[in-house]
DNA sequence: ATTTTATGTCACATATATATGTCATTAACA
DNA sequence: TGTTAATGACATATATATGTGACATAAAAT
């Protein structure tokens, strides 16, 4: 799991919004969200950035219990 | 640029050393280290595991002035 | 000298991330 | 109502990450 979800929500941002600003297509942004697959590193850096975040806190061992 | 060449001598390993401890070809560690392309989420996790840091410290606007 | 080891690189093959178009469903809203 | 926006999902196409095998060079070890 990742935090992407969390993070597009708190900014107010649709998953197709989203996916203009970091330039991909909206399907990318919904499997990434879903787990579906496995992102490049330069879209979760382009993704933190537009977040307003970092990679650790989207990506690293997110804590599902919490 | 990222800190994969630097966390791996530290660590004392070779890239091949380092390809067979997370699964992917010695090829794909030297690609990565010169910055040759763009390797995916999950592979960036193996390394930061395996080089005993995290995705920030590997990947995250690695300062080169420092 | 000669044999390993480490690294960079190339060519080709394969797996998969990502794009594009589409449809269904739900919720918000006119 | 109907219409639009948001999301999940599917099928197909393309770009690219990654695998595999090979070769060259340099350094280290024997």
């Amino acid at each position: 799991m990742n935090r992407v979800r969390e993070y597009r929500k708190n900014r107010g941002l649709s998953q197709f919004a989203l996916a203009e600003k970091v330039g991909v297509a909206r399907q990318t942004i919904n499997l990434i969200e879903n787990d579906k697959y496995n992102p490049s590193l330069k879209l979760c850096i382009s993704l933190a950035e537009e977040l307003g975040t970092d990679l650790n806190t989207l990506f690293w061992k997110v804590d599902e219990t919490q």
